[in-house]
DNA sequence: AAATGCGGTATTGTCGACAATTTAGGCTTG
DNA sequence: CAAGCCTAAATTGTCGACAATACCGCATTT
């Protein structure tokens, strides 16, 4: 029990390994949008060569974490309010197919276990415990449930692979939701009713609502600074 | 003008040369769905080393058109048929918000040079001449100007770089839309009427259907043979 | 004869060194 | 003083060799 801090070991590849604490290390901001990726300082880091961890570096590159230009190097990525913006637009599409499908394809084992979800987030928010622990991995939670009930092995990809993780990133840097629990936990009910009603198409409805809401409220955040430069710091 | 054939030059880098090569041989069918990509053999192929062959396998790996396991290797993804209506299912949804989207975004100059591209077409299918064309590049070029056309840079790199040349792999196989031009082509101008109308819901409607159709006749080309299993050779 | 363990071979994973390219700073030159 | 070149350092791209792992055929055992 000695290197808790440190746990280097991770996945069946280094290259794997090197990966996920990569991924981690970008999302949580660590490593701020737009800061130089240089292989070397990297690979003496994370205890490897420049090989493993160079393909992570491509791997991040088609999760959209990072950006490479020949000869020059990967930066982590740096989205404008605009790239923002066609973040969530092209998620409100992709979730609102998700929950129209989990609404004709999820079994009821799946709907319960779903519910009995959202009433365990219930029970921490009412008490106040945990509203962080909600919005972030509750909320993800819920939507990956939904996602997968989709039974759409492409969208999920898409979505939980590609997509997720940079929002995670953004999500992290606004503290995005605060005080927004109790109103999200009600639209998860909703969008659950719609679920178990078979109703897929009020569960898009709603779902796009939901997701359309959290965009613009990044929008607000967003656009008082920054209007068309990339949220960056260096 | 002496190597048309061989044109081993592409790219800045060697990685991307090699990555360029692998896709359109992928996708082309050279490289047969389920087979296995051997480094050592496809770096000679390609008179290059085993690393930037690695990193063009990682990059189509994220593009989904190979699938790889640790320690195991690389083969060409061999999609199932269910695989094939998702990848199908999920371009409808994308499709769908792009063609909504180009309806409000696209500038008069781009609409016009999108109507004028679709009487090419026309021109082209009624002489009979270049039917094959008008299916493969005419096609594309139609989605890929919708999609241009919905100023979303996520959605474009999600549905160009990524779903689009699964799709290609697999038209190639069946030759999809054999003597449905004439036919797709109505559609495709009925696209475009809904965007010169800057009306939105409409253009997504008939954009779904028009997918919707090409997957549904995918679907009676596979389901003849294969009902679960995948589609390949070896 | 079927299952199981055991090599040997083929293939992937990793490393360190070298080549090619970009980048930064100073120097010259107009 | 600005602009442009030119060298040097830093960084990325590429290669070949070695280590680790998975695959395959064969012998052995029950």
């Amino acid at each position: 029990m000695a290197d808790i801090l440190q746990q280097p070991e991770q996945g069946a590849t280094r290259a794997e390994a090197v990966l996920k604490q990569l991924q981690t290390a970008i999302v949580q901001g660590e490593l701020a949008p737009g800061s130089k990726l240089i292989e070397a300082e990297l690979a003496r880091r994370f205890g490897t060569s420049r090989g493993p961890l160079r393909e992570a570096i491509r791997d991040l590159q088609a999760r959209r974490l990072v950006r490479t230009t020949p000869n020059a190097g990967a930066r982590v990525a740096s989205l404008s309010a605009q790239e923002l913006a066609a973040l969530y637009e092209t998620r409100e599409a992709l979730e609102g197919m998700a929950a129209r499908l989990a609404a004709t394809r999820m079994s009821v084992e799946q709907i319960d276990e779903l519910e009995t979800l959202l009433e365990q987030h219930a029970v921490r928010i009412r008490s106040d415990q945990g509203v962080g622990y909600y919005q972030e991995e509750g909320d993800y939670d819920f939507h990956f449930r939904i996602v997968h009930g989709a039974d759409n092995p492409v969208l999920a990809n898409v979505l939980l692979d590609d997509l997720y993780q940079l929002m995670r990133m953004y999500r992290y840097r606004f503290s995005v939701g605060s005080g927004r629990a109790d109103r999200a936990l009600e639209e998860h009910f909703r969008i659950l009713e719609a679920i178990k009603d078979r109703d897929g198409e009020l569960a898009e409805l709603l779902m796009r609502r939901h997701i359309g809401a959290a965009g613009s409220r990044l929008k607000n955040e967003t656009t008082q600074d920054t209007q068309n430069t990339p949220i960056t710091k260096e």
